[in-house]
DNA sequence: CGGCTATACGTCACACAATGTCGTATGAAG
DNA sequence: CTTCATACGACATTGTGTGACGTATAGCCG
């Protein structure tokens, strides 16, 4: 019962967001794999109706006609508690300062829908609460380097597919950048700064890390990337200092402290099983 | 037309995620508000329907039954293309090592998501990217500090609804806990620690931060919470060295660097009006 | 250019499903 | 115990979702 109901809501799950679209044929065989049996008119009368009610769009400029969610929509959602909402805005606070911009604005719609709920519960405790509560840095922020649109989109690309490419890379404490031929391996995102992991063509066995804002130019030179047998990222970083931080390898660690200078550590310890004791002898 | 679709669609963007729920009376209400006049039979019978093709949940031991999202449904959402999936995906590596995992836990629903279709585009050049990039933290983390539930809870709460507490502090250096008497003013998220700013009631108008861990219990003394005049947490994080990082007004900051040692300042400035030059004298 | 195919869309008739109405059952409240 | 609110089954009625068909339009190919 009620199968125009539940196919319209399989429709809507179908759609993608804007810049993407579907065309309706498409979504009948999309509709059918789910086991409805659609007839073309059908998918076009639910699509009108929808388009109706619902944040539609429907590009009309070429037969199939392709369709899509408008580019914030977020579809049916339910309903946002202010608990939830402020949760949301918390993370907001983290995440903003310290992701991509780009790829941030791609999320941030998510993040606005609690923020319009936060602002309709006025004159509630949450608002107050919302206004109590701050997130701080916790460390210096470095503004993100210089990095060229172009270089950074055609490096993307290369790791993507696989390409090899020629490169103008500025040595630090160089003056001119050098022409190199190197093979992207992978992308480390650490703060403000992206490296490149790679390797040179006249060294092809050995992955090094370049910051991606040292990169004058780059583009495909019409060769594959050449990938070192059994290469790993993960294990790159492990053996690299770029991942000191990450390894999942234990490392054994003494430290002396003068005064009270670690005493942050009693409380926020650097591992589960850290041991601090007085050092008689040196004081 | 399509009325019953359509009121449908509305009925779900009102329903809570799972520990809200919203009886069927209010439900009535809040549809009557956006114009529609359905019977409460109606609206039974749409929730029985709905609820035979999506994750709702009825609590039916009384009798206004409570309806309610099941806990991790996330609605009817547009499709989500490999690249948006990346990027949450990544934005999921930004934020779970600093947000506070009893908030993380919350919209944790919404990477899964995304996580499940980037592991349904296996073989694809997607997946070869996601393999490809990692987000490495940038300094090293600390564990949090252990903070007793019950204490966070009753604090939360107190901020909540202004009210003052009864608490157990034990001071830094110091052996056993000593009692006080606080007003709860606002709350400091950074990093592993986080802060409550508070006046003590025998100093009421000077507001300090406390670390929420050194507090050994708290409750409500049956009192409200004292607010200086005029009192801003903005303002006060401006003011105390507790936000340093956080102020709005400009530092004017001049360090003197030897050999390279703060060479990545010439990538990552510290502001956009930094500058940087040579001192011969010192050399 | 003409014919072919694919898609969009208007229309109409029919059947079934959505709806209004009523009666009864059940639990909560007073 | 009574009263009220809500849930739910049943049934008649109407409305609308659906299939079928025809036409219009755009893209494609020879």
């Amino acid at each position: 019962m009620a199968e125009n109901t539940l196919r319209q809501l399989d429709m809507l799950k179908l759609l993608p967001r804007y810049p993407s679209k579907i065309s309706t044929t498409q979504l009948k065989e999309q509709l059918e794999a789910l086991g409805y049996i659609p007839s073309m008119r059908m998918v076009q009368r639910d699509l009108e109706m929808l388009e109706s009610v619902l944040p539609l769009l429907c590009d009309d400029r070429e037969k199939p006609y392709g369709w899509s969610w408008h580019k914030d929509a977020l579809g049916v959602q339910p309903a946002m508690d202010p608990i939830e909402a402020l949760t949301f805005s918390l993370a907001q606070q983290y995440l903003e300062p310290i992701m991509p911009g780009k790829s941030f604005k791609r999320i941030k719609i998510f993040f606005d829908r609690a923020n319009s709920v936060l602002k309709e519960v006025k004159r509630n405790q949450i608002s107050r609460w919302r206004n109590r509560v701050r997130v701080e840095p916790q460390w210096q922020r470095l503004l993100p380097a210089n990095v060229d649109q172009k270089v950074e989109s055609v490096i993307y690309d290369a790791l993507l597919r696989k390409l090899q490419l020629n490169v103008r890379y500025l040595n630090r404490n160089a003056k001119s950048s050098k022409a190199r031929v190197v093979n992207p391996l992978g992308l480390v995102l650490r703060g403000a700064i992206h490296y490149l992991i790679c390797t040179m063509e006249e060294d092809k066995e050995n992955p090094r890390f370049l910051p991606l804002h040292r990169f004058r130019s780059a583009e495909w030179n019409g060769e594959k990337s050449y990938e070192p047998k059994g290469f790993s990222i993960d294990k790159y970083l492990e053996e690299s200092n770029l991942g000191y931080l990450y390894s999942d390898k234990p490392i054994k660690l003494d430290v002396i402290f003068y005064g009270s200078a670690g005493f942050h550590l009693s409380e926020t310890p650097l591992s589960e099983d850290q041991k601090i004791y007085e050092d008689k002898q040196r004081e």
